[in-house]
DNA sequence: ACGGTTATAACT
DNA sequence: TAGTTATAA
């Protein structure tokens, strides 16, 4: 086997896949020239998504609506819902779910992004290769696929001829061309025999996503990722493309280096700049040991293969995406300029982040513990001049706006007690990440709590994993997901319903699209080994062992999160209940944020610090005191200041302070890093952690 | 002031 | 590790 083609790789790419998304919650826009925008005041929005209709009028993305009007005046124009005060893109999510479960029946499948799937079909193409005897590959099975480099013009009248065709009557000719160089089919290891048996995949795949999505998508199927995503585009919409290995060579040796996937930025141009070459074939004339020396040992590497179309990253199987998050932006005259309004947003912010946490975790059965705040000051230019961390333990939206302006504070150098905020902000951007599973229904009381309250508190009824679990002894995530793509399948056919209704020539498509929807199905999953089922077998995770404290010495939510990521409740006398988390000690002092105290402690306990106005517990207030004084202090040095010698000054068993629940908090929380400060050289911290480590410092009882 | 909102991976 | 930067859709 030739070096590069071990694998078949594919990447399938939804056309224009917002406008469809609209037009399929809105009929009347089918078959026109339509625009997605967000947004409306602005010049009528601005343009995120373009159908093909409107493209051939000049439209684009990242166009005002306005604008587009005048070069099409008929421009149906589809608005991004607004919650929160933003855009929401939750319609496109669950659309993107929806493809992503019918490709998943086809083979494993990475989500490259919300519109993108790359898949391995190596495996699948050998077993029907093997099943296929020595049966014929017929045109008719690949009537929407392109062969890149084909027809080839052996002669100047065949050009001719060529040139007279229309591009369906080329792509056929140039199909059955191809078809008729490959060896018989039971010449199991052909390398393009296998592309074309992925490509026969491929069509069923993408006839299975229309069937029951009403989606349409385009692809890409080569060795390699680089190769499939390159190809995809080149027939859009609706289309596939295959490329062989030996149409590389041609393809490559006109092709700008920037249309490869990752040359499209910096490197792509510094590569250009630096040996002085235009196409990516050029880059053929170098040794790998040249190209390692411009670009590095990796880039060296993996440019010497990719530049002969060969390249082997790998398919990650994943569907889900490794972070949740959400920003905003505002600029110029609408930045935040004041405290309320930085507390405003990310307040709005949270409620996103926490609505789509939460429905994560009931259908993921997974929970983020990481939290990430990032914002962007005016005059930056960098996508967010500045991020910190802390530990997320509960899915609040209170905590975690509260937390995320902890976290921040420091910023503004109007100081913590002014109403001022500067320099304004221009970005506020939330995510969680560092996802583990959620703790299963079998894990005693807690779980009964989970399933019975916090589902029905976040109004999912049509998804109910719960009802599978409950009465399972040792309840399977497989199911869960199951049951979830089921609701999934039950919600499309209701909104293929309604589309029908309201659609008028479709009236009788209905019934039958989803009935060849399933037999596809059957057919399909049926003769692939595994389906989704197995794939997420491999994911399941045996249920913890551990039997919590049971739900009723648990009074609030909190004990569901507390149970997840190993916080210490100490239950004890007094109706109180004191609860040490380890995300209060996320680089900012204890009692400036303290939202899970609200819960346990009763008003009474609480004083109004007359230098922020913020709630602090009475025996906690001298401390609380001592941190204004501190604040003050850092205030007083001037700014980058590498806080004097402060690192250096910490015992070096600070984090023995909190050792018994800091040891056993999340890898993840602050303290973690805060307590490495003095490891690290001095003059390379940013201000801000110097800033925390030193205020930290006031607190510690030495 | 007007490309906004997400997301992943590499680097340090 | 945390935080920044690059890249892309």
């Amino acid at each position: 086997m030739e070096y590069g083609t071990e694998r078949v790789v594919a990447l399938v790419d939804m056309d224009c896949f917002y406008v469809q998304v609209e037009q399929r919650i809105n009929p009347e826009l089918k078959n026109k020239p339509c625009v997605v925008a967000q947004y409306k005041t602005w010049k009528g929005g601005g343009i995120i998504a373009v159908s093909y209709e409107a493209r051939a009028h000049g439209v684009t993305k990242n166009m005002w609506a306005d604008d587009a009007k005048k070069l099409c005046p008929d421009l149906q124009v589809a608005r991004v819902r607004e919650s929160h005060g933003k855009a929401d893109l939750t319609p496109y999510r669950e659309a993107s779910v929806e493809v992503i479960e019918v490709m998943s029946r086809f083979a494993v499948i990475e989500r490259a992004s919300i519109d993108e799937a790359y898949m391995d079909l190596t495996a699948s193409v050998k077993q029907r290769l093997r099943n296929m005897e020595d049966q014929q590959i017929e045109p008719h099975l690949l009537t929407a696929t392109f062969i890149q480099g084909y027809p080839q013009a052996t002669t100047s009248q065949e050009e001719t001829e060529h040139a007279a065709l229309d591009k369906d009557a080329l792509r056929s000719q140039g199909l059955g061309q191809w078809l008729a160089s490959l060896p018989p089919t039971t010449q199991t290891d052909s390398a393009e025999l296998q592309l074309a048996v992925g490509a026969i995949i491929v069509e069923e795949m993408r006839a299975a996503v229309e069937q029951c999505t009403g989606f349409q998508c385009s692809a890409g199927i080569s060795h390699n990722k680089v190769l499939s995503k390159l190809v995809c585009g080149l027939n859009k919409p609706n289309r596939q493309t295959v490329l062989p290995l030996s149409s590389v060579t041609q393809l490559f040796s006109s092709l700008p280096i920037s249309k490869i996937r990752n040359l499209g930025g910096k490197l792509g141009a510094s590569i250009t700049e630096t040996l002085e070459v235009e196409n990516i074939g050029e880059l053929t004339k170098f040794t790998q040991g040249h190209l390692a020396q411009h670009f590095g040992l990796k880039h060296g590497q993996w440019l010497y293969d990719l530049c002969r179309g060969v390249d082997f990253e790998p398919v990650k199987p994943r569907h889900l995406p490794k972070s949740i998050g959400c920003s905003k932006n505002f600029q110029g005259k609408t930045s935040l300029a004041t405290k309320e309004q930085v507390q405003h947003w990310l307040q709005q912010l949270a409620l996103e982040l926490e609505e789509r946490l939460i429905k994560d975790r009931e259908m993921n059965g997974r929970v983020a513990k990481l939290l990430t705040v990032g914002v962007k000051q005016a005059g930056e230019t960098t996508p967010s001049s500045f991020s910190r961390c802390c530990a997320l333990a509960r899915y609040e939206a209170n905590k975690i706006s509260t937390d995320s302006f902890a976290i921040i504070k420091s910023l503004n150098s109007a100081g913590n007690h002014q109403q001022a905020w500067s320099p304004p902000l221009t970005l506020l951007h939330l995510s969680a990440s560092k996802f583990s599973d959620a703790p299963t229904a079998s894990s005693g009381g807690i779980g009964t709590f989970f399933s019975s309250e916090v589902i029905s508190s976040q109004k999912l009824s049509s998804f109910s994993p719960s009802a599978g679990l409950a009465r399972q002894p040792t309840p399977k995530r497989p199911g869960m997901i199951e049951s979830f793509f089921q609701n999934a399948s039950k919600k499309r056919k209701e909104d293929h319903v309604e589309l029908s209704e309201e659609g008028e020539n479709e009236l009788k498509d209905s019934g039958e699209e989803e009935k060849s929807c399933s037999e596809s199905n059957a057919s399909t999953s049926s003769s692939l080994q595994g389906g989704i089922s197995s794939f997420f077998q491999k994911k399941q995770v045996p249920t913890s062992a551990t039997t919590t404290a049971d739900g009723s010495s648990v009074v609030t939510g909190q004990a569901v999160d507390s149970s997840q990521s190993h916080e210490h409740v100490i239950t004890q006398s007094d109706k109180k209940t004191y609860v040490h988390t380890s995300d209060s000690l996320c680089g900012v002092p204890e009692h400036s944020s303290l939202p899970e105290a609200a819960l346990s402690f009763s008003t009474e306990d609480y004083l109004t610090c007359d230098r922020c106005g913020q709630a602090v517990l009475a025996w906690e207030m001298p401390e609380h005191t001592d941190y204004h004084f501190a604040q003050d202090l850092q205030n007083s040095f001037s700014s980058p200041l590498p806080s004097p010698s402060s690192s250096n000054q910490i015992p070096a068993n600070r984090s023995k302070t909190h050792a018994g629940p800091r040891s056993k908090t999340s890898p993840a929380s602050c303290s973690r890093t805060l307590s490495s400060g003095p490891l690290r050289p001095q003059a390379k911290k940013p201000k801000t952690v110097g800033t925390v480590v030193t205020l930290d410092s006031f607190f510690k009882k030495s």
